[in-house]
Order: structure tokens, then sequence, then C-alpha cells
DNA sequence: AAGGGTGATGAAAACGTTTACAGCACCGTA
DNA sequence: TACGGTGCTGTAAACGTTTTCATCACCCTT
């Protein structure tokens, strides 16, 4: 707030839009109109607005527009960390559509604690963004589902909207949007696919009680296996977190305690694939002429390795996410609450078909 | 833009700062001093005016706190892409800075293009972040010096801090920081111990003239060659860009060329390093048995691979770029304009020494 | 040629903060 | 007891837009 006598020139300041229409020989009123494309204007007027931005080099002051009532021009998402890739590809798709859209892309990281989740919604209040996206898998309790709903009614009150991505609906009468992805049926796909191929022993490797997304993908390798008839052994299911240490260690533990009473793995994803594929070398055995293998996600490490895995969009939910919550914000009514994205199955070269021994005497 | 009527209750609206002076009974000037920590405060006002705070459950208003004058809540940071490994840890620094400081991140990507940077940079003056950190390998040639003056220029008149980060500096009198890490210093040590294996005929990937990253490692190549007396051959340099399908490019037209006419390759990053080593195994020879192999950057793909790398301080570049700008933001004098961090190696299992047949007759 | 409509423009009131300035009570000293 | 000082607090003026309402000029119809 520095005060500035006309005679005292302390330095340049930034234009302003009564800079703009000083220069164009208009009121701030046109220039406002012109530069926000309400009203066509005529077009001699037009054309000296916009020749006047151009010699002044002015942008416009988004906190003042954002003051006076005009839709933001920033989208917000949440997320544990960045450089994981799952949330590094909706972030992607985020900025993406957000670009397209011409606005802005809002980043906050919550490293999974839950205190810093809220303080991130908290500074996502205070900016007033259009919508903002929380993403990622979690702890499904209902200490869980009250504080998202107290999140949605903050954020709608604050003119934001909230919107769920990869975590499931949270009721009928919470503010929110939900867009999902067909965790259980990839899981079920890519489960009949090692079955097809003679697999009747699968180590499913990040079993995580409680936690949404892996839970999904064990009810569907769980599904696979009653539709094909084949027992379902529990101690098959090994428990660990989705990270690729987390898969060398669950491998590595296993072997420890004896030879593998299993001939394929699925992998709850493709990190833990890896780390569980470095266990399995370091151990004598390859893939997949000892053990076949799958994972979920058809993120970067999957191709380096020819994991055979379930591909899941994850730019596509960022950019649905986005365009779910600005139509929204146009058309309170038409558009969908909910909505889930499809997976695939991608074949690489991980899985062999099994040989019985003794089965051609 | 809604006019309410006193009687005429249409939906509750965010709580301002007059509902909590009001529900405390003190002005709003003294709920903003003491919400802003400018000022102690009677001890029962305080007390009073927290708990109003959190009956009402009041969040500021950033537009209006940024239009007033207060100092901006936010940093933002351009990238090309945010999946792109070493993008996402820096911005991943960048977060971890921010949210220590009690900021938020805006983030913009420009896939390389442009047009879509200089868009980004105009909503960034918009918004009036306290600085933007511009990060990534550019072509180093006038036009784009001076576009990134202009854009120092701008932000710095809208209230911004240019931080450029792994990119050159400008000149003396372009208000902009600078953060560096030594793409030249790790080059040269890695080239150093290729050779001190025995190594002297080094195929580079990744040659890319007047892209700054790309020539940095390269001339730190050719120093290493020069200090050990190794003729430099300009026939092992190959040109080609920084990415996975480039290195698998780069080795394979090589190879059907005719048999490797070198014994170990220095990639320019580990993207490239990834896809020469799938190319190698393609025509059967393995790393590091029939050529060794190493690369740069120390991201993801290399720990995988076991690959002899680089690292690269990719997060605290990010949070030095926040840290520093702050800091200046605060203290205009004191503070550096040009920080430049180290690199090291990081010896994994990609490298034997040459067998020289002959040498044991 | 008068009347009604239409389209472009301007004046001014918001939006929710921060902060300069002024006021006011109270304390210790002269 | 009067007086300057010291802390707190309140009043009100910014900050730079958007938007409502009013005005004005002009054209088409009758």
């Amino acid at each position: 707030m520095v005060r500035r006598a006309a005679s005292e020139n302390e330095g340049p300041r930034p234009t302003t839009i009564r800079d703009v229409a000083a220069h164009a020989g208009v009121s701030v009123a046109t220039v406002s109109r012109i530069l926000s494309g309400t009203y066509p204007g005529a077009p001699a007027t037009r054309t000296r607005v916009l020749r006047a931005v151009r010699e002044l080099d002015y942008v416009a002051n988004a906190n003042a527009r954002g003051l006076a009532g005009a839709s933001s021009r920033s989208v917000a998402i949440i997320v544990n960390s960045v450089v994981s890739p799952h949330y590094a590809h909706v972030a992607q798709g985020v900025q993406t559509q957000a670009a397209i859209e011409g606005k802005l892309c809002i980043v906050g990281t919550t490293g999974s604690d839950p205190e810093r989740e809220l303080a991130t919604v908290q500074l996502m209040r205070e900016e007033h963004a259009e919508c903002v996206i929380l993403v990622g898998n979690v702890v499904a309790d209902q200490a869980y589902r009250d504080r998202m709903a107290e999140y949605a009614r903050a954020l709608a009150l604050a003119g934001s909207q909230l919107v769920l991505c990869g975590r499931p609906p949270l009721g009928p009468d919470v503010p929110a949007l939900v867009v999902e992805y067909d965790n259980t049926g990839g899981a079920y796909a890519i489960t009949s696919h090692l079955l097809s191929a003679g697999h009747d022993r699968i180590l499913f490797l990040g079993r995580r009680d409680n936690y949404t997304t892996p839970e999904s993908r064990v009810a569907g390798y769980r599904k696979a296996l009653a539709d094909h008839h084949v027992e379902h052994d529990p101690g098959l299911e090994v428990e660990g977190s989705m990270e690729r240490h987390e898969g060398y260690r669950m491998i590595s533990e296993r072997l420890a305690a004896g030879p593998p009473d299993f001939t394929a793995v699925f992998a709850g994803n493709d990190l833990i694939a890896a780390g569980a594929r470095q266990a399995l070398r370091e151990h004598g055995l390859s893939i997949p002429d000892d053990i076949s293998m799958v994972g979920f996600d058809d993120l970067p490490p999957a191709a380096d390795i020819g994991l055979t895995t379930v591909h899941v969009p994850h730019e596509e939910l960022g950019r649905t996410a986005v365009r779910m919550a600005l139509q929204r914000g146009r058309d309170k009514s038409g558009t969908p609450e909910r909505v889930m994205l499809g997976t695939h199955i991608v074949v690489r070269d991980s899985v062999r078909p099994v040989v019985r021994s003794g089965s051609r005497p």
C-alpha cells in the first residue's frame, strides 16, 4: 500500500485497466467488457482497446477479477506426491484440460498426511478455485467419509466443486463429483488371463484391507478365481503397500521361507511388480520362464520390463475430472455426478502357459 | 454479484472477516491484524477472535488479501511436462518447500511449446505469485535470451521474481535468479570413470547443439577425454533428443551399420540409456559384459536397470529455487543471484574394465 | 416525421481484505 | 493533578476488477 504523489515517481507500477481505458479513450467498463468477451462492442472501439492492451502490455489482475465475482480461472488438484507416476499422470491430464480451457492449475501435495491434507484444503478454500480435485487411494472408514463430506460442503460454500478421483462416492447428499476407474474389472480380466494360461496358484501381492484401491483389485482377483472354479487360498494373498521395495520384500520373505508354491504373481501395481521381479531374479527365477507375472497401472516401469498389465486411463481421469467440474459449473442439473472409466489388459511378455509335469507321460 | 435482501435468505454465503468481527465483538481491523500475525493484540481479544474463527469455520479470501496488497501466498512453476521424471522431481521440491513456507504452488505446463510458454507466463503474471520458476533445458539462442529478459521484467513489474532453474544466466541487468547444477562436472567425472576402466572408445548418445543441457554434458565428456589424452573422435558423438525411443533409435541405427566400434556408452540421460540398453540386448549384447554403459540424472529407470550414472539433485533444485526467491523477497540485497548445485557419480553395475585382446599373449 | 426499439457506452457500487491514521484508555512520572 | 507515553482498537481509504443501471445516439417502422 504505497502512496504515490503525482510528482514523485518511484518506479513504474503495473498497468491497470484504468491505464488501458485512458489510453484507448474509453471507460473502464468498456475495456472490461471487451476483454472478458462478454460483449462484442463496436468494432472500432474494440480495435482501439486491443491495441492499447498490446501497447501497454496489460494483463488483468486475477485477484481483483476473482474478488469482483467473476468466475475463477483456476482449478486445483491435491495429490499425495507429484513424483509418483500415477499421480503425475492424473496431474498431467488435469493440466492439459485446464490449459485447454484457459485455466491455471494449483497443485497441493499431502505426503499422505491427513494433517497436511486438511491444511491444503483450507488453502484451496482461500483460493476459490473452480474445483478441487482430490485424487488417490485412501482408508475407507467412516471418519474419512465424514471428513470428505465436510470438505465438500466447505468448498461448495466457497464456490468450489469437490471432485473425488479414483475414490468411491460418499453418498447422495454430499456435493461431490466422482471419477473412478474399474479396478475390479481390470483385476478380474487379468486374473482370467492367468487362469486361461493354466495358472491356478496365483500369488497376489499388495493386499491391504480398508484401502479402497487394493481392496477392489483383490475383489476382482477373487471373483475371477471363483468364476473359474479355482479354490481360493487366502495364504496366497500377501499384505503390503503399493511401493517398489514392498514388492521386493514380499517376494524375498516368501522365498526365504521355502520354494515357490505359486506359478504366477499378480502384483497389486507395476511398482510392486518391478520390486518383485528383482527379488525373483536374485533367487535365480526368471520371468516368464519360471514364473509368470502381471501388474496393474501400465505405468513406465511396465514397458521397460515387458510386463503384461492392466491399463488405467490416468490422464483421462484428470481430464474428465476437470471437464465434469467445469460443465457442472455451467449447467448445474444436466451433468452426471459419477463416472466410471474402463480399464483393459495390455499384453506384453511376462506370462507363459503352465507346463503340467506328468500331463504327458 | 447477487443482491441479497435482508429478509430473503437465498442459502448460506461464505463467512467473511466482517462476520468474524461481529461474532467476536471487535472491528475487522483487529481481526485482520490478529490473523495475519502482524500484531500481538490483547490476549483476551485474541482468544475471542480465534474462537470466532473456529466457530464460524472462517478462511480468508485470497483474492481480497492479494488485492489489498498483502504479499501473495503462492509460488509458481512452469515445466514442459509433469510426467517427465526430472520435472516431476523438481516440482516435488518446489512443492515441499512451498508447503513448509505455508504457500501454495501453481503449476503450468508448456509441452515445449513456446506459444504455450508465453501464454502460461501471462497467466502467472495475472496471478501475482511471489515467484515464477521456469525449469528446463532450452535452445540457447539470442531470441531465447531476449524472451526471458522480457519475462523477467514483466514479472518483476507484477511483483513476481523470475527464477531460472537448470538454465544459464541471462546477464547482469536482468532481474532473474538462477539455480543450476553442474552438468559439465558430472559428465567429466563419469567419463573419467569409464576412462579409468580402460575404455577409450566411448559412444556419446544424445548430442544436441544449442541446447544448454546436452551441450554442457558433451563439454564435460570432451574435457575428460582431453585430460586423459584420448583422441576425440567426433564420429562417436551421436545426435538425438533426450527420450527413451531416441536411445533405442541411435543404437539400432549404429548397429545396423556394422559391429560396435565402441566399448562403452555414455547416454545423455537415463532415459536414453534405457532405450539404448534395450536395443543392445536385441542385438545380443549385454551390459556390462559386452558393453559398459553410464547415464545421467539418477532417475527411477536407473536403479531398475542397475545403471551407473550421475546423480542430479532434482528436488534440491526446486527447494533452492523457492528458498532463494522468498529470501530475496524479504531482503533484496543480501541474497545471491546465482547458485550452482553439485552432482556426483552413483556407481551401480553397468561398467566393467576393458579386456584388451592380445594384452596377455 | 414521430415513436419505439436496439446497441454501445459510462458512472458508480460492490467484492473482502489490509493498513495508515486517529482516538482512547491507562500507566508512570513530574 | 496534569502530562507525555504506550498499547490497543476503530474508522475509512485504498486495491483493480465486474456488473447493474441509466443514458444516449441511432435506425427502422408507421
